[in-house]
RNA sequence: GGGCGGUUAGCUCAGUUGGUUAGAGCGCAACGUUGACAUCGUUGAGGUCGUUGGUUCGAGUCCAAUAUCGCCCA
């Protein structure tokens, strides 16, 4: 649905009579004769054509060019798993921007677009929507089928994103789109496999995962998020086997997953239990002495549990320890297995009973314990979350049980065996997927991992040395600190979206054999010319022996089998044939999307050909993104691009705010809280968008955006809440109709009209697109007639000075502020300018001239020239209206250029972009302009206080040095235009009227004449208040100024500063206060 | 637990190396519409800059502590 703005201009559009330029103005044919400019930007209309002739005419195609510079920006890729938010549409905002004004400058713009599959993401929604839609799981359908309904889905919402790019304007070279599992990405994440491989940097082995149950995949630690959940802690009493005299015959053990307890592989007691309670007691008597009197009051709780602890349970802790060193054994409930008690730091001899069970196979801290304990593992859950057999006959009623329901079973097993102590409520962290939303479960898996060493240590240096830099600066702390941590990466995924494992694997039971298939590989050509690499798979963890470990995903490695591992440089090259009659099976698991994100910035270039685009845009210039993805994704793309470029993949990268909604929450898809830039769009057009998200760019601070829902019935503006946020239909507040939401799945809901989600935030930028619409509007009213001609700009009136004074200043701003990414700055610079400068000055300041046939043709060349100026610094921000402005104005004069001869572009986003001219930079002449204004401005309050009626005039004299006089005295006409006021007297001698209000200025003291319109009243609170004004600052300067210390430490020319402004104020103080008593007079 | 950021007008945010009376937009109040724009204009009201201490002649700005919110990492 598109909403569009009620058309009410059709009487209030204007006929304009443009007659071209004369001999000057390279008119394209057409171009005169009658034209309709309404008094509103019609974005509906505009937005759409304007994007076509941009494409039409090839300006978004970046080709090589050597004789100029290239400029190239990658997008980060956006997921096809939904449609863009803002989040995006900020983010691509930005990049537009600085794609454009580089374009502008002349540089060859490449902006690279594409998408990325977001393997488990995307499956996760289709997985889901099979479910919800069909109630099928992905197995029902099978590999084939399911990926097959993915591509679906991409293409949708690929579709779908390109498409809302698109209309938020952005100038991507469409021609190059890419997609991280097409055929050109998939070579390059193959060949960069097969590398690492051949490396030795890509190796597979068991480790604990977090599993997530529900995809039945492993999930990074990215992709998992901790969550505080209601929970218990249970304690369970494990008879000792075959007591002695004097030993305990239980040890006490506690746990908030009592279902893992069928996988405990020993218990775990400190191994100096006093010592470390000694350190305990020490550590909070320190605190205590340190800490205020309340604090100390909860700390010394803490101490005397701990001394209790001391008495009570040390003596059995240091009893177990001996046990634990005499090898004695435990028996474990309901498994029915004798397990080793075992001394390791991980129990705490200072909390809960001091003992704790270990599951290796479950647990990551227990699966560190059993690595230092030389433990068994045991996993007892298969992928699907179910129990399986590895727990043993004896508690074979549980096998198949999911793991929350053998929680019931087993606590109420040991319950029934009265080995359950309490059950103590407690809040716990558990971590969740982000893709399912399900509690995760450490898992031990086969996995691949990507070893990073050398290639973080890479990363890292390319950011310490400069050769990339992060803006804002602050967040290189987090990206080394993420990459000095060296973590191996886990690159598999148990999915079927995504990019394949090249990997083709076969088991041996016997090593020699192994071995010899490995030699006879290694012989074929094929391997010596560098396409096929294979190795054994290492014999590292094999601690618990094959019986214990469950080999819960496909060609587990054990102590009696030996894996070889043939890793295939390139598709179809027979290769694989060969391997599958050799008995080969190809790996099932895919690449983290990460994996082919982290090649895009060459990827899409061609690599791993050597390809003239390769060589001309890479690096690339910058990468603009949100911060949750430094680590994902900014680390290892630059890691990646060293490895396979050898050079770094963008040489700055920008750090953007990120978009929360009004409760401060980030927008995501999950959340229901993402807005869609079409429905701002739609209501207030994609330059406002655009405007909007760039004036809230700031460099520290989040962007924060309540939104509300637009009743599709009576445009009544909803609040969206936490609680609406997700609905699918919604009933309006005021006209109590429903209405269906982005969300709507049904039929019914989806027959609802729906309503748009805004922000009432972007109607600065609607208003200031409408401003410079309407200030552009009034300048082609009255270009007709146009000619160019020669100036000389010391000849010009102040105000011509003074715009172009303010237009140099304000190029300079925005030329600096995009380059270092200040956007914010720059939306506020070209907006101050042109709203405050350009409109409620210069054009106002226009409208008599342009009655007077001897000043017109000058105002004319002044206001199209800063016109254009201003159209093209705004053009990156805002492209469609300044393209649309361009066009009419190109109707009355191709050649507006106050200082060349150059003939306009037929496109404003192939224009030149302008240059500062430094020597047109007048602080006199802003000076003097200020003063003006300030006139201006004591006029105007003066009217508005004795309320004056606008019709009326009033007259003024000004009290002033000569000099002063001749600077401000030919800027009268405009007083009388702008402020309804006649200036009858200037200079030193005046004679002040009978009846006044007096304003002083500095350098001037103005009086009104107030005879015929005196409002006592008012000038008496008007003037009691100056005078309570000027008493507070007088105090402050005196107070200060008597101050030795002040006067004796401060620098001369502050102090200075102070006595001559204090002199000042006490002058006025002076005047108010005779004005006063005369006001009080005539009161009486 | 560690790191980063925020806290300034009713709301959303600016505030440069410390230096007169802390700014903008929205909202609010008053007045105004045949002359580019009511998506507008003019004028005005509104803030002891989270708290406490310190450095300094002088602190929204620098330092320390603290409260609170958010994000990242463990």
């Amino acid at each position: 649905m598109v909403f569009r703005v009620e058309r009410i201009d059709r009487e209030l559009s204007m006929t304009i009579e443009a007659q071209g330029g004369g001999q000057d103005g390279a008119v394209p044919a057409g171009g005169s004769g009658a034209i309709e400019i309404p008094n509103r930007f019609d974005f509906v209309e505009a937005s759409d054509r304007i994007y076509q002739q941009w494409m039409q005419a090839g300006c978004f195609d970046a080709n090589i060019d050597p004789s100029k510079r290239p400029f190239t920006i990658v997008i980060p890729p956006p997921n096809v798993t939904g449609a863009l938010h803002l989040g995006h549409a900020l983010n691509n905002t930005l990049q537009d921007i600085q794609i454009r004004k580089h374009r502008m400058m002349g540089e060859v713009a490449l902006w690279m677009p594409g998408t990325d599959h977001a393997g488990i993401a995307t499956q996760a929604v289709v997985e889901r929507r099979l479910r919800e839609l069909e109630n099928k799981t992905r197995h029902d359908l099978g590999r084939e089928k399911l990926v097959e309904r993915i591509w679906e889905w991409k293409d949708q919402y690929e579709g779908r994103i390109l498409g809302q790019l698109k209309r938020m304007g952005c100038s991507c070279d469409w021609r190059r789109t890419r997609f991280t599992l097409d055929p050109m990405c998939a070579r390059a994440v193959r060949s960069t496999f097969y590398d690492l491989f051949s490396k030795g940097l890509i190796y597979r082995g068991k480790r604990l995962v977090n599993w997530d149950t529900y995809l039945q995949t492993a999930v990074s630690d990215d992709e998992v998020s901790t969550e505080g959940v209601d929970g218990h802690f249970w304690h369970f009493r494990y008879p000792v086997v075959e007591p002695k005299e004097g030993e305990p015959a239980f040890v006490q053990v506690a746990t908030t997953r009592p279902e893992t307890m069928l996988g405990d592989t020993a218990v775990a007691v400190h191994p100096e239990p006093r010592a470390t309670l000694a350190k305990a007691i020490r550590g909070l008597e320190e605190k205590i002495a340190e800490s205020t009197a309340k604090d100390a009051e909860q700390y010394k709780q803490q101490l005397d549990e701990l001394r209790e602890r001391e008495r009570d349970v040390l003596p059995t802790l240091e009893l177990l320890v001996s046990m634990a060193k005499s090898g004695r054994k435990i028996h474990l409930p309901l498994a029915n297995r004798e397990i080793p008690l075992v001394c390791d730091t991980w129990a705490k001899p200072e909390l809960g009973t001091g003992c704790v069970k270990v599951t290796p196979a479950h647990d990551p801290n227990d699966y560190e314990v059993a690595k230092r304990c030389s433990l068994p593992m045991i996993s007892i859950m298969n992928t699907d979350g179910t129990i399986n057999g590895n727990v043993g006959e004896s508690a074979k009623e549980f096998v198949g049980l999911t793991m929350s329901k053998a929680r019931e079973g087993v606590v109420a097993a040991m319950d029934r065996l009265g080995l359950l102590d309490q059950v103590e409520e407690r809040r716990i962290e558990l971590k969740h997927s982000d893709r399912s939303k399900t509690p995760i479960e450490p898992f031990l898996a086969d996995q691949w991992f990507v070893a990073m060493d050398v290639l973080a240590q890479s990363a890292i240096d390319a950011v310490k040395d400069g050769r990339v830099k992060i803006y804002p600066e602050r967040y290189a702390t987090g990206y080394v600190d993420w990459l000095s941590e060296k973590r191996d990466w886990p690159v598999g995924r148990q999915l079927w979206w995504g990019h394949q494992i090249p990997i083709w694997s076969r088991t041996y039971e016997d090593q020699e054999q192994a071995k010899r298939e490995l030699s006879e590989l290694n012989g074929l050509p094929e391997a010596l010319s560098g396409n096929l690499s294979a190795c054994i798979e290492g014999a590292e963890l094999q601690s618990g022996g094959s019986e214990s470990v469950d080999s819960a995903s496909a060609g587990g490695a054990s102590a009696e089998s030996w894996t070889l591992h043939v890793c295939i440089r390139q598709e179809e090259s027979g290769l694989e044939s060969l391997m599958s009659s050799r008995g080969f099976v190809r790996q099932e698991d895919v690449l983290d999307t990460w994996f082919s994100s982290a090649l895009w910035p060459h990827s899409t270039l061609g690599w791993p050909e050597s390809t003239e685009e390769l060589k001309y845009f890479y690096p690339t210039n910058t990468l603009i993104t949100s911060r949750d993805i430094i680590t994902l994704w900014v680390a290892r793309m630059v890691l990646m691009g060293l490895n396979n470029v050898g050079q770094v993949p963008f040489k700055e990268v920008y750090i953007h705010p990120k978009i929360l909604d009004g409760f401060g929450e980030t927008m995501s898809k999950s959340k229901g809280n993402g807005v869609d830039p079409l429905d701002v769009i739609d209501k207030f057009g994609a330059d406002a968008l655009r405007f909007g998200l760039a004036w809230l760019t700031t460099e520290t601070q989040d962007v924060r955006m309540p939104v509300q829902y637009e009743c599709p019935h009576c445009q009544a503006l909803i609040n969206q809440t936490k609680e609406n946020r997700t609905k699918h239909r919604v009933v309006c507040d005021k006209c109590k109709n429903p209405f269906s939401t982005q969300w709507a799945e049904s039929e019914a809901d989806k027959a609802l009209p729906r309503a748009p989600v805004v922000s009432e935030r972007f109607e600065v930028a609607r208003n200031f697109v409408n401003k410079l619409w309407n200030a552009s509007r009034f300048a082609m009213m009255n270009l007709q007639g146009f000619q160019r001609g020669e100036i000389t700009v010391e000849q010009l009136p102040l105000e011509d000075q003074w715009i172009l004074s303010r237009l140099s200043t304000v190029t300079q701003a925005m030329d600096q502020e995009i380059d270092r990414y200040g956007y914010a700055e720059a939306a506020r610079a070209i907006y101050d300018f042109a709203w405050d400068d350009f409109c409620s000055y210069y054009v106002e300041m226009a409208k008599p001239r342009m009655q007077d046939p001897q000043a017109r043709p000058l105002v004319q060349r002044v206001l199209a020239h800063c016109l254009d100026q201003m159209l093209r610094l705004l053009h990156p921000i805002m492209p469609f209206v300044t393209e649309a402005i361009w066009q009419e104005l190109g109707k009355f004069t191709m050649q507006r250029d106050l200082f060349s001869s150059e003939v306009a572009s037929q496109w404003l986003i192939q224009a030149a972009w302008p240059k500062s001219n430094p020597a047109l930079i007048r602080r006199d002449v802003e000076e003097q302009f200020k003063q003006f204004a300030s006139l201006m401005g004591a006029i105007r309050e003066i009217r508005s206080r004795q309320n004056i009626a606008p019709k009326q005039r009033v007259e003024f004299s000004v009290r002033c040095e000569p000099g002063v006089e001749v600077e401000l005295r030919p800027m009268a006409p405009f007083l009388e235009s702008m402020a309804g006021a006649k200036g009858v007297q200037w200079g030193p001698q005046i004679q002040v009227p009978e009846i006044h209000a007096h304003v002083p200025i500095e350098g001037m003291d103005v009086y009104v004449d107030l005879g015929q319109f005196l409002d006592v009243g008012a000038e008496i609170v008007r003037n009691e208040k100056q005078l309570e004004n000027l008493n507070k600052q007088i105090q402050g300067k005196e107070s200060r100024l008597g101050n030795q210390a002040f006067v004796g430490k401060a620098p001369a020319d502050i102090i200075d500063k102070e006595r001559q402004a204090l002199k000042e104020l006490m002058e006025q103080r002076v005047v108010v206060e005779g004005a006063l008593i005369k006001l009080r007079g005539l009161a009486k």
